[in-house]
RNA sequence: GCGCCCAUAGCUCAACUGGAUAGAGUGUUGGACUACGAAUCCAAAGGUUGCAGGUUCGAAUCCUGCUGGGCGCGCCA
């Protein structure tokens, strides 16, 4: 949109300086144009005539200055100035705003959208935790991100799928089949010695009652009894994770179990595959993946001596299969304690002829929890973990999804139980919410006066010519940037900002103007600046996957 | 011992690919509802970006060292 306008003035000032030799004609020209935080600094700003100074041996203020006494930006732009030691920076003629917020009307704002991802197949893969127990508060955090980067993807074109990888085939279900076992026969009367390795949380027990209170049929054999409890637990557990994920609003494309991968001879073949190319040896009687010749990392144990195969292989035989699956974009959402595991997956990858940028994994850092100003503490040992569940019904979805994405997912999350609940100006959410209720409320109120949408197409923005107009007009059409950023760095926390900035913008203007006036024209023309504003505001609360409420 | 992440206003956090005078919220102080929703707004105050070097026209951002916090480092999953 007017971006590219910008680097095209831009693009064509150099070609110019090209023609006649001020420029040796093989220059790359590849100027950054950013929108400068200042706002006295123009709309936009770019740093060409310091990446072209060192080539020239010129200072850059006479270089900026050469280029542009050579722009031709009278289409678009009000004036160019040379600023600071070298930046030139545009400043946008309001009519321009005002025509790309029309069009941005009359198209849709779907047209806001940008097309980063356009053919492009992506794999998000999130959650994924064990179907051993509930999930705890940092599930949810990774729940969230995992949604609304899918949201984001596909809002910039990508072709998205969200899945969820099941680890049905490891030790750990039969531990918790052996742990159902125990509690059974506990309360069976019998006296056992629970071990500590065996999960230790409270609903344990209740899977035990359940299969009691049931009257299901346990064998008499101790090991065809455990794995009747496996499945028993691990099938009630996922279900249990489904639900809580359905209540947070988040549901998965395709739900993909590490059993599935044996059935298909994934694993084989991917064993092969490494050993084809040179990437596994023998030694100590194990196979081992040459993790060293990709990454600074040791070199891992795909093959155990004993003959099992390792968690890694049939991760490494997983990841092989989403490309199989023909995806371009692997996203992984891990837990930040497995960052370790990164090199060695990456490693993986490349030995199978990827690149390591192909897959793209996104750490999520712990939650504290805070209530009454204090910390509650979060081992998992001992079951005293704080659950999805829990939060959810504390705090509510809407809150629990805008408080996950206010950070960025590398730091550390302090979640206040106590504001995530407060009903008033503190709590973040709310207060993008409430300004799209009350852009429904000045609707209602238009309404009832005798305005309605359909006279919204003959509106005449010319008439917005107030300094905050023109702002909330450029809040709406960043939009578009916004999603791109998103999209580029895999950052879903800078829409919430994004967010907020815009409504407090908007809250601001609320306060200074009155949107229905005697004057008719003008009065139309504010509410299509407010009709778009709310597209935008209830837009971006739908990838948050929060809720943009009519009243409150 | 080795590796990864983090350190920014009293507190919780932003800062787009290295960009110009580092921004919000909260808290503190003061102010605005007899017209569209006060769950709102306006104003003031608050900083040597953990410390010390380096690269660069330019560093919160990149590099090196240090301090402090979190997490990893198994033929576990």
């Amino acid at each position: 949109m007017i971006k590219r306008n910008i680097a095209t003035i831009i693009r064509d000032a150099c070609e110019g300086c090209k023609k006649d030799g001020t420029l040796p004609v093989n220059t790359e020209i590849n100027p950054i144009i950013e929108i400068p935080r200042e706002e006295g600094h123009g709309d936009y700003s770019t740093n060409i005539a310091f990446l072209l100074a060192p080539a020239l041996k010129k200072n850059p203020k006479a270089i900026a200055e050469d280029l542009v006494q050579r722009m031709d930006f009278d289409a678009s732009c009000d004036k160019v100035e040379v600023a600071g030691k070298g930046f030139i920076n545009f400043y946008v003629k309001d009519a321009v705003w005002q025509q790309l917020l029309q069009d941005a009307y009359a198209n849709g704002i779907d047209t806001l959208f940008p097309s980063t991802g356009k053919g492009k197949k992506a794999l998000i893969e999130f959650v994924s935790a064990n179907p051993t127990g509930p999930l705890h508060i940092g599930h949810g955090r990774g729940a969230a991100v995992g949604d609304v980067l899918a949201n984001i993807l596909s809002k910039a074109g990508y072709e998205v799928t969200k899945e969820y990888y099941i680890n049905d085939a490891g030790r750990q279900i039969r531990t918790l089949g052996r742990s159902t076992f125990l509690r059974w026969q506990e309360l069976k009367g019998l006296q056992v010695s629970y071990e500590k390795d065996l999960y230790q949380g409270g609903y344990i027990k209740d899977l035990a009652r359940e299969i009691i209170d049931k009257h299901i049929d346990v064998p008499p054999e101790e090991e065809d009894a455990v794995t009747l409890m496996s499945r028993f637990s691990g099938d009630a557990i996922m279900n249990g994770i489904m639900k809580d994920l359905e209540d947070f609003g988040v549901f998965f494309d395709s739900y993909y179990r590490e059993s599935g991968l044996y059935g298909r001879g994934v694993i084989d073949s991917t064993l092969s595959l490494l050993r084809e190319k040179g990437y596994a040896y023998e030694n100590d009687g194990a196979l081992w993946f040459r993790t060293s010749a990709f990454e600074k990392d040791e070199d891992r144990v795909l093959i155990k001596s004993d003959g099992e195969k390792t968690y890694f292989t049939s991760d490494i035989a997983y990841h092989l299969d989403k490309f199989e699956r023909s995806y371009d974009t692997l996203v992984d959402i891990w837990g930040s304690d497995h960052h370790g595991y990164i090199p060695r997956l990456k490693a993986a990858i490349q030995a199978l002829g990827r690149n390591k940028e192909d897959l793209k994994v996104i750490l999520i850092q712990f939650v504290s929890l805070l209530k009454d100003g204090k910390p509650i503490g979060m081992s998992t040992r001992a079951g005293e973990f704080t659950t999805l569940r829990e939060v959810l019904d504390e705090v509510g979805r809407d809150a629990a999804r805008f408080f996950f994405l206010m950070r960025k997912s590398d730091a550390h999350l302090e979640f206040d139980l106590d504001l995530a609940v407060k009903t008033s100006n503190e709590n973040p959410v709310y207060y993008v919410q409430y300004a799209h209720a009350r852009i429904m409320s000045i609707f209602r109120n238009a309404a009832a006066e005798g305005v309605d949408a359909g006279q919204l197409k003959n509106a005449d923005l010319r008439l917005l010519t107030q300094e905050d107009e023109i702002k909330l007009i450029k809040g709406i059409i960043h939009f578009h940037d916004v999603i791109e950023g998103c999209a580029r760095s895999f950052e879903p926390h800078r829409i919430t900002f994004y967010l907020l900035d815009l409504v407090g913008n908007f809250h601001s203007y609320y306060n200074k103007t009155r949107v229905l006036v005697d004057d008719r024209d003008l009065t139309i023309a504010r509410l299509l600046l407010l009709h778009m504003l709310r597209e935008v505001i209830r837009s971006g609360l739908s990838i948050l996957g929060v809720s943009a409420p009519e009243k409150m």
